[in-house]
DNA sequence: TTGCATAAACTAATGATATTAGTTATAATG
DNA sequence: CATTATAACTAATATCATTAGTTTATGCAA
């Protein structure tokens, strides 16, 4: 309608965020975004640059989010009380923003041609390779065990995020047998 | 060109899994598809139902592969050596079929309302439930087992066909060390 | 205050895509 | 050989992303 809506870069993402969160990432077109926002379609490109851009957004946001997530949770903590922290605190996360972190995933793709995301994963790996420190693993060991704890948090929370999981069984407790498992399995090495 | 292609149900599905496999299920457009089959895109319409049938065949055809991938992984084997090789089947199929695995995350929003779908799904799950018997679970806990597993494997599955890991680390050492962690938990329940 | 520059939002147009309706020609069947 | 079923077609519509060019509000400098 005005013609001055007062949108910037950063009202346009936490719109999609939200969008996101509600409809999954594929619904988030420019026209939905466009209607939220009480706009026109092709106003949205002096914000962001197309859906690509969008969706680099989106990602890049995420991967921060999370981030701090996962430095928040385990303040104060250390070893198993660490990784079980962040184990939750994750699934939290992509409980609570699940069209965010789909883009996130979707930023992957990008990730191998962009510094800027591909610097922000590689960070959240060195996080977790802290985490770990408690173990007291080699190297290599310690990058095979992130792949793993990505691997079981990220499966888990997807799974359940497409409606994977339709049994009547609790599902947090699934999730702490899952990771209390895995870490048993870590120890007894 | 011709007013006869020879075109069936069964030749748009197996092009409809190629094409999935090559560029993603997100690129596989009808317009896409009918010219790989040198036909207009409406003719596809007298084989599939719209794009939402061609995905529903796609998942039903690819929970169907997967399902008879995983029984014949586990023929003569037991315990810990069935679950290892039902996991290395499941991480191989995704490798092979990227697309068509994609395929059946999609369809997981559909089978709350697809009898189909979702018998195929319990079905898999039963076939988890068998191979986890010799190691003689409670009910329940193998239930919760189920999940795990399925966790585990998809989640490295689909973090690494995301392009998930960067790092030059062997990514075959990193399943078989993720999965036997969990294994030994297991057994050190 | 006035005027100018910036940029936010607009309209219009183009090109994909999916889908439906209705048509034509081929193949199979009696 | 005639009929019928249907595979593939053309044409039309709707939605979406994107670009180009226009309008107008805002902020800043004179």
């Amino acid at each position: 309608m005005a013609y001055r809506q007062g949108l910037d870069k950063q009202s346009v993402l936490l719109a999609a965020v939200e969008l996101a969160d509600q409809v999954g990432i594929e619904q988030v077109t420019l026209a939905a975004l466009a209607e939220k926002l009480n706009v026109k379609t092709p106003s949205l490109y002096n914000h962001i640059k197309g859906l690509p851009g969008l969706r680099r957004a989106l990602a890049l946001h995420g991967l921060v989010q999370l981030k701090e997530t996962l430095k928040e949770s385990v303040v104060g903590k250390s070893g198993d009380d660490a990784l079980m922290a962040a184990g939750l605190a994750y699934l939290a996360f992509v409980r609570r923003h699940p069209g965010l972190y789909e883009a996130t995933l979707i930023a992957n793709d990008m990730a191998a041609t962009d510094a800027e995301l591909q610097e922000l994963a590689t960070s959240i790996v060195s996080l977790m390779l802290r985490m770990l420190e408690a173990l007291q693993l080699e190297p290599e060991a310690a990058l095979h065990t992130v792949r793993g704890f990505r691997s079981i948090v990220h499966g888990f929370a997807t799974l359940e995020g497409r409606y994977g999981f339709r049994m009547a069984l609790d599902r947090d407790e699934s999730f702490h047998r899952l990771l209390s498992t895995y870490l048993k399995g870590l120890r007894s090495s």
